[in-house]
Parts: C-alpha cells; sequence; structure tokens
DNA sequence: CATCAGTATTCATTTCAAAACATACTGAAT
DNA sequence: ATTCAGTATGTTTTGAAATGAATACTGATG
C-alpha cells in the first residue's frame, strides 16, 4: 500500500470486572447526563435512550462497583431523582484519564502505520 | 471503592480510513481463514459466519485498502477461491504488532485504576 | 390525605443487522 | 458440453436488543 490514503488507528476502552464490561463510554456519558440533569428519567429524555435502559445500567454499575455511583431518591418532593455519588464522580475522572492516555499513546502508534 | 474488587482495563483497536471503520480483529480472524483455507466460502464456515457476509466483508476490504487485500479467484478447478495478497500478509502483522503495543501500555495504565 | 414527578417493573412492539435461503455466474479439467 | 466448487448477488427469515406503553410504588409538601 503507497501511501496517498490516510488511516488512523482508533480505541475504545472500557473497564472489566469479573463479570464483565462494567464501565465504557455509554454508561460514563449516562453518569455525566445524571449528573447534569438530577434524574435518571431527563438524563435518558437527553440521550434519547429508554428510561428502561437507563434505568438498568445504572442497576448494573451500581451492583458491580465496590459503592453504589448512583444515588437514587425515591419519592418526595419532585418524586424523587438521581445524584451522582463521591464514587460516581470518582469513576468519570479515572475513566477519562485513563482513556485519554490510552488514546494518546494510540495516536502516537500512527506512525508505525505503514503498509 | 476499596479494593476487594478486580477491576482491570480492557481495549479494542481498529484502523480506520476516511469512510469509517477499515480494520479491526473480526476482519482479520477472516483474513486468517482465508489464508488458512484457501477460500472465503471454508474461511466463512471455519468462523461460522454467513458466506455473504464474510463475502462483503472481504469486498469493503478490498474496495477501502490502497491495494486488495484479498485475490479472489473466480471458477476454474476447484471453482476457484481466494488468497491473501502481499497486502493482506502485511495488513495482518501490522494490525498485530500494533494492538499489541496499545494493550501493553494499556494493561500498565491498570495500575492507574485506583477507585 | 391528595398531588406530583420520578423510580421500579412487567409486557407487548418495533427495529435492524445477521443469517439463511435461493439462484446465477465463472472457467479449468475431463 | 458437462461437471464442479467457489464466487457473486438478490430476497426472505429470524432473533435479540432496544423501545414503547402500561401500571404500581414512593414520600416530601401543601
Amino acid at each position: 500500500m503507497p501511501e496517498n490514503k490516510k488511516y488512523n488507528i482508533e480505541v475504545r476502552v472500557w473497564i472489566e470486572e469479573t463479570e464483565g464490561a462494567f464501565l465504557g463510554i455509554g454508561k460514563i456519558w449516562l453518569l455525566e447526563n445524571i449528573r447534569k440533569t438530577g434524574s435518571i428519567t431527563n438524563a435518558a429524555k437527553e440521550m434519547k435512550m429508554a428510561y428502561r435502559q437507563a434505568w438498568q445500567l445504572v442497576e448494573e454499575m451500581n451492583q458491580r462497583a465496590e459503592k453504589p455511583l448512583v444515588e437514587k431518591l425515591l419519592g418526595g418532593k419532585g418524586g424523587g431523582g438521581a445524584k451522582l455519588t463521591e464514587a460516581g464522580e470518582k469513576a468519570i475522572a479515572v475513566f477519562y484519564e485513563i482513556e485519554k492516555r490510552i488514546k494518546e499513546f494510540a495516536q502516537k502508534e500512527t506512525q508505525n502505520l505503514k503498509f
């Protein structure tokens, strides 16, 4: 392959736990939207995702993390809502940091991409 | 999150071209099976994949690479077949090399995985 | 004690990509 | 000129995952 075309390396990063995939960019976006909107319902709307799906992802995250990432508030004024725990905030930060480092490394590897 | 659970980082690597994803581990496996079996038909069987799908993947690869990765032989003794071109062989080697480096780097990052 | 908006949960419906099926086409070899 | 196995390509089926719709539950607040 001569080099009139340009190729570049893409990378998808996620965190696994004994039972399988635990935290990837999709769940991170969900966490961020929960932080932004204060509820799973509105986070889901924001992302044009079904509430049911969003709720399940939150369940999954919470069960598989050491400590819940999302605190859910039932009933009360405004019906309740959801907010990130400290662990949730930390998870976002850690994920992005690691993802950034890996993507930067991958970018450097692009120069080895000679067919 | 304290640390009784163990988490680890996973990474998926692929190569993009202007029109989108061009070459990932799935197509690499297909290439390897074509090399091994000498035809798209048998490579597909090996992978329990539909011939049609395998054929389409080969088309896509060939069109988006600078030079075809797979040479297809039509008719003749045994009906024809398919074999890797030099570019195809190179693609496998380059892909694995880059993937290996990125995965090793990602592995090192696991130690930064403190929640 | 009725309201309200969000959580929790079940069940039916849709979507859409992969697989399965069907059918021509190719060309060396006999 | 028939055979044969693989390529080429259109059409139909199917199955899993996402969505949508429906319903009960929660609890602070007025």
